[in-house]
DNA sequence: GCCAACGTTGGC
DNA sequence: GCCAACGTTGGC
């Protein structure tokens, strides 16, 4: 039996790879998470997975976009690039450490579904970035929640 | 820049 | 295994 679509939230900062970087690359490795839950998390992902894109730390937080999961989990090159900022000691080729998958440019909203808006959907009280203390900038999206953030978004 | 919350590190 | 110290995240 097909594994139905799943859903998640990428977080970034647009200063350093936005929504826009994105659409310019077409798609992208999502490189450089080095914390385990999001790590496994990517591990989850297949192809196809619907990717909705978060800008932190910046002026207005929000959705910003989608993208979708274009590969399924491989090692992130990055931890074997010997002083690399993302250089990781312990990882081999037989047993890296960081996964990671690619993701595609799907869309850019007009208008950001902004982060004050998000907290104001009763649809979205569960959703995992809005939890207190939540910090992973990979987690998983309902589709009841995808859905809700689409027409958010006028989709 | 501030600060709350969290994850990781390392001494013991 | 405990836990204090430290670094990071991310909203404001």
């Amino acid at each position: 039996m097909a594994r139905p679509l799943h859903y998640w939230l990428v977080k970034s900062e647009p200063v350093t790879y936005g929504i826009d970087a994105l659409r310019a690359d077409k798609c992208t490795a999502w490189t450089g998470v080095r914390n385990y839950q999001a790590r496994n998390y990517m591990r989850e992902m297949h192809v196809g997975d619907g990717v909705l894109f978060y800008h932190s730390n910046c002026a207005v937080p929000g959705v910003y976009g989608l993208a979708r999961v274009v590969s399924a989990p491989y090692p992130d090159p990055t931890q074997f690039e010997v002083g690399g900022y993302y250089y990781e000691p312990r990882a081999t080729k037989d047993a890296p450490v960081w996964d990671l998958v690619d993701i595609a440019f799907v869309a850019r909203f007009k208008e950001p579904v902004t982060l004050t808006a998000l907290r104001d959907a009763p649809k979205l009280a569960a959703l995992q970035i809005l939890q207190r203390g939540s910090r992973l900038s990979v987690t998983p999206v309902t589709a009841p929640e995808y859905q809700e953030i689409l027409r958010l978004a006028g989709k």
